[in-house]
Parts: structure tokens; sequence; C-alpha cells
RNA sequence: GCCUCCCUAGCUCAGUGGUAGAGCAGCUCACUUGUAAUGAGCAGGUCAUCCGUUCAAUCCGGAUGGGGGGCUCCA
């Protein structure tokens, strides 16, 4: 791709190109950056190139050597400084142990294009036998925002056409069932611009979504003796200076609200005002409650739950949908416990949050273990190995694939995050069980002993969505949109095979809703099929359907969602079906 | 925040330097036919906002807001 972007913009210099996950991308200085016209040059230029078969010949050479070969090439050159300077930063172009440039030849041996490459390399550019370029983006010189902005461009290749076919397809799946996308498509929540960018509104629809997700997940909590708690969603500044978040979190704050300041005639302040904060996050609430009074060690471990609302100022180039938002609830609960009860609190809690991820339809997962991270960190040694290997063992003990990542803890204390894969393959981290050595010294938390001593208190923090709102849009890209029967906005909708039967079907509709069924009849204008569409294309679980046979057998015919149908089947039998399957919160 | 692309009716999208159109949705009327679109009519838009260029801007330029794809970030 590298040939073929400098023979169609000759004036264009070189970064990193390496392979990736399906596919590759090469960063480059370009003169103007890239529009979509020119990707496809670029893509007829590599198909040319592929079908002269180009042989890749390896050639090793020396710092000096190089330098002086790819003077015109001033990123190059920078990676060979890198190379030579004995730094190890692993880079694809100078990897391993020499240097090498990679030369293409064309039919008559001669070099066409040279580039600096670790490789290795196909023989021939003739093996290369499906790809397709799939965008540009801006990408910063070796990562870093303090670098210059390079133009990346994307591609992807495939053993065989039907393979880059199937990623195609993929792709277009992940589209169609893009949270943001169904959410409009649903009515389940919307952005409006006048609330501001990463502000959601969620819609009746969507509503009950949440609300049956909460309303679960609230009762699992009060099965494991959880207490629940509320906070409001402002402080004084106070509270988050002792916390220490101003310290190093105060970029990512809503700015201050200055209350009750006086000014004199000039501008000058009169009297300094207070300052309030919208809450980036719940623990020092919940720590105050802990400090509220006095605590014995006959009430630990004790439980603090709240669904809190915070907000953090993430940077606008972030935000994606409900997944990345500004404005965001989080199932947020505080452990406070003795060092004894840790392991078997932590054990026990990842086998809570394991079986609770479960029942909302997620199977596939595994375990990431984050570790210390020796020059930034607070706390005791010997504290922070007794928290790893507490929190290793309860891993170890779901058998489940566990990634070690080493030095990823922040500062306060290690932690294990739940991934969860989702119906189409893809990873989202789930729940984060983090320990906190951190806190509960600011914050001076202590608790009364057996033996009268006075004892600070081990504590962990929680979130099994992470966000309420990130794990709706999670579950929606997940199911589709076609949510399980006990999450589904509306479970049943009645159609009538004509207006005639629309009485009959309405008294059905009625008894369903007073058995707690969230059944709507249909008894509008449209034709029969229509309505049909209507609840195919908002993923409606069950269609009730009702015409003359099964009026006069007290009957009802389902038809399903994927296009089944089972028809006469009696009003109790139905409503009975329907019942059971939102009970044990299966699909259908 | 940075690079880049985008913003036209509720939604999906056409279109033009001389103030705009379709399909779906909505409303009205008629019709109603066992499992994915009945028909007709009506209504609906300061072409995101503001500032320039121009005799004239939805269209050209800039700023702001919002969005997409990346980068960086995610305590």
């Amino acid at each position: 791709m590298a040939q073929a972007v400098q023979q169609t913009f000759s004036q264009t210099r070189l970064g990193i190109g390496p392979p990736i996950t399906d596919g590759f991308y090469y960063d480059f200085e370009p003169p103007q950056p890239f529009t979509p016209e020119d990707l496809e040059k670029i893509e007829s230029a590599m198909r040319k190139i592929v079908k002269e078969g180009q042989r890749f010949k390896r050639r090793v050479t020396n710092e000096a050597e190089a330098l002086k070969e790819l003077a015109h090439e001033p990123y190059k050159c920078e990676l060979i400084g890198i190379k030579g300077s004995g730094n190890d930063e692993t880079s694809v172009e100078v990897g391993g142990t020499e240097l090498t440039i990679y030369d293409n030849l064309g039919r008559d041996g001669q070099p066409v294009w040279s580039d600096l490459c670790r490789g290795p390399h196909l023989p021939s550019t003739k093996h290369i036998p499906a790809f397709k370029l799939m965008r540009s983006a801006g990408a910063y010189w070796r990562g870093s925002e303090k670098n210059p902005m390079l133009q990346r461009i994307y591609g992807t290749a495939w053993p065989s056409q039907d393979e880059l076919n199937a990623y195609l397809e993929l792709l277009a799946e992940a589209e169609k069932r893009d949270h943001r996308r169904l959410g409009q498509e649903l009515d389940l929540f919307s952005f409006p611009e006048e609330i501001g960018s990463g502000l959601a509104v969620f819609h009746p629809k969507g509503g009950i979504v949440r609300r049956a997700m909460e309303d679960y997940s609230r009762k699992r909590h009060e099965d494991e003796n959880y207490e629940f708690v509320y906070s409001p969603h402002l402080t004084k500044a106070a509270l988050f200076q002792k916390s220490g978040h101003l310290d190093w979190y105060s970029e990512g704050m809503y700015p201050p609200m200055i209350m009750d300041e006086e000014l004199h005639a000039d501008g000058t302040i009169k009297r300094a005002g207070q300052q309030y904060y919208m809450k980036p996050m719940n623990c020092p609430f919940h720590n105050l409650i802990f400090q509220s009074r006095q605590r014995s060690y006959r009430e630990l471990p004790l439980r603090l739950f709240e669904f809190g609302t915070v907000y953090r100022y993430e940077k606008s180039g972030v935000l994606h949908g409900i997944t990345r938002a500004r404005g965001f609830t989080q199932d947020d609960a505080h452990i406070y416990c003795t060092k004894e009860q840790m392991p078997g609190e932590l054990d026990s809690l990842l086998t809570f949050v394991l079986n609770l991820l479960r029942d909302y339809g997620l199977q596939d997962f595994y375990l990431e273990l984050s570790t210390r991270n020796p020059e930034k960190s607070v706390g005791e040694d010997h504290d922070w190995e007794e928290a790893t290997e507490a929190l290793r063992k309860a891993a170890v003990a779901q058998k489940l694939e566990l990634v070690l990542d080493e030095g990823g803890a922040a500062f306060y204390g290690p932690k294990i995050s739940v991934q969860a894969k989702d119906a189409i393959g893809r990873t989202w981290q789930m729940s984060t069980i983090q320990v906190d050595f951190q806190l509960p010294q600011r914050f001076e938390l202590e608790f009364a002993s057996a033996d009268g001593s006075r004892q600070r208190p081990v504590m962990i923090h929680r979130a099994l969505f992470g966000s309420i709102e990130r794990f709706f849009g999670v579950l929606t890209e997940h199911y589709s949109g076609a949510f399980p029967p006990w999450l589904a906005p509306v479970q049943v909708v009645g159609i009538p095979v004509a207006d005639s039967f629309a009485e009959y079907l309405s008294g059905v509709i009625k008894e369903m809703k007073a058995s707690g069924i969230r059944a709507d009849l249909d008894d509008s204008d449209d034709r029969m099929q229509k309505k049909v569409r209507n609840a195919q294309m908002q993923k409606i679980p069950y269609m009730v359907i009702a015409g003359e046979e099964d009026m006069k057998a007290g009957a009802v015919s389902f038809r399903y969602r994927n296009g089944e149908q089972k028809n006469g089947i009696p009003v109790a039998q139905a409503i009975a079906e329907i019942k059971a399957t939102i009970a044990a919160r299966e699909q259908v």
C-alpha cells in the first residue's frame, strides 16, 4: 500500500505500517489529507502492484547505510535513531536484532520500491488474494498527542475473497445492531442537542427496559445483603479535596459552580463563594455514610449500594452513544470489610457478578487481573500482595481464562475486571472489582474491633454493569434490539385478523395485562399483514393473533419473532407460556 | 482535545448560486382479505446556528453547536 501511495502522491512521507487484527494500516504524512477518492486511486494502484507479482527481497543493512538511503524519510530516520540508541521500544519497522530493508522487485528483477521494515514479508505481491482499504483517519505519530498528526489508512486483507466478504458482512451486521441506530428505531433513547453532548434522555420504551434491568439488579443485591443508599449529585469542593479527586481528576469533572460570591465594584472578590461540583464518583459519599457514626466489626462487611448518577466531562472525541456518555448511572457499591473478610468477600462477589451477568444473557467471559505498578502506587507491599493474591484466587476459582495486566492497576489498589463477549464475538469490559488502599486512609475510616482497638477497614469498589446506560447499550447490541421477553418494552402485541375480532382479542390482552404482562392491542386501521410487519420491526417477542377460528375455540395463535407460528392455543395456556418465559428470563 | 468527514420534513435520503423534493412515519376518509407494507387525500422545512463573500447563499468561506470514523484518553 505504501508503494501505491507514494506512486500516487509522490510528496508523501512514510510513518509506520504494521499488521493488525483483520488487516493492516500505514501512517503517512501526505501534502493533503486523503479523500475517499484518493483511497480508490490508491486501491487500484495496489491492485496493479499485486497483479505485477513483485517479489520481496530482504536486505540487512546498518544504521549509517539506512540513514543515508532513507534521508528523505524523516520518520523512518527517527525510527532508525531509536533503534540505534538501544532503546528497546519495539516497533514493527525496526524490531528484532538487525535493521532490514525490503526491496520490491519488478519483473525484470530491478527494485521498484523499498521500505524499512522488520518483516517478514510474503514472497511476492501475487500472494495477496483479497484486500480492501477501509478508511483513512488521523493518528498521532507514535501514538503521542504531543506529536504531529499523520494520516492513517486502514485496510483489511484475507486469504480469500470469501473470507473478505464474510468480514465485510460481519461489519454490516455490527452496523445493523449499533445501539445508537436501534435506540432511535425502537424509540428507546435520544441525545437532544439542547441538553448537551453525551447527555441522554430515555423514552418510555427505553425506560421500561432500563427499569426491568434495574429492578432485577436491585432484587439480586437485596438477596446478597446490600444496603441501599442515596446521595446528592452535587457537593462542595471540600469533599473531593478530601478524596483527592480534585488533585488528579479535576480535568475530567464539570467545572465548579460558585455560589454566594460577593464582588467589589471593581470586580475583585469581597467574599469568597462556595464551590460546588457535580459528582464524578459516588465513593466519597458512601465513605461519609460509613463515617456517620461509630462502626463496629459486627457490622462488617458493610455493603452500601446505590444507582448513583455521575457526571464526567469526557473529551468530546471519546463519546459514543450511550456506552460512553457524560452523564451516567453506576450500579455502584462499596464494601467495607476486615482484612480477614476480604478474600471470602472477593470470592463471593465475583461469583455474584458472573451469575448476574449470565442472568442478563451474557455467556462468554474472561477475567483480567491488573497488578501493581511499583512506580505509581500507594499502600504497603504486603497489603498489595495480599489483595492481589485474594483477587487471583477468586479469579482462578471461576475456572475462566485469566489474563494478567501486569502493572495495569490504578495507583490505589489492584483490580479484576470481567470481559464479556457478545453475540457476534466482540469483547466488552463489564464489571470491575477494585481494592482501594487510598480512600480509607484519606477519610480515616475506622471500626471498633473485637478487642476494642480501632482498625481501618478494607474498601472494595465494584460496579457490575459499569454504568446502566452502557450495559443497556451492550445488551441492545448483543440482542440486536430483540430483547428477551423479560426485558422487552412490549412483550405481546395483539393482532386481530380483521376488525370484527378486535373486541375478542382486546379481552385477551386485558387478561394478559392483569397478570402482569406488558401487552398491547393493535387496533389501528392497518391490515393484519401490516401489523405483523410493524410488530416484527419493533422486535416484539410475541404476536398474539385471533380470527374466526381462534375466537370460536377461545384460543389465540402465536407468531414469534423468528416467524414461527403456533395456532389455536387456549388463552389460559398462552398466558401461562408467556409468563413462564418471562419468569425464567429466557430468550425466545 | 487532535485529524478527517458530515448536518435538507419526525426518520431515511434526493437536489440547486435565483429561498426545495421523494419514500416511510403523522393526520383525514374509505377499505379490512389468517402471519413482513390497502388505497386516496392533507399537512409538514428560516435547508443546524451565527458571521462573511455576492445583486442574490441551503449551495462558496469562516466561527459555533451537534454527529460519524479514527488517534489519544477511560481515575
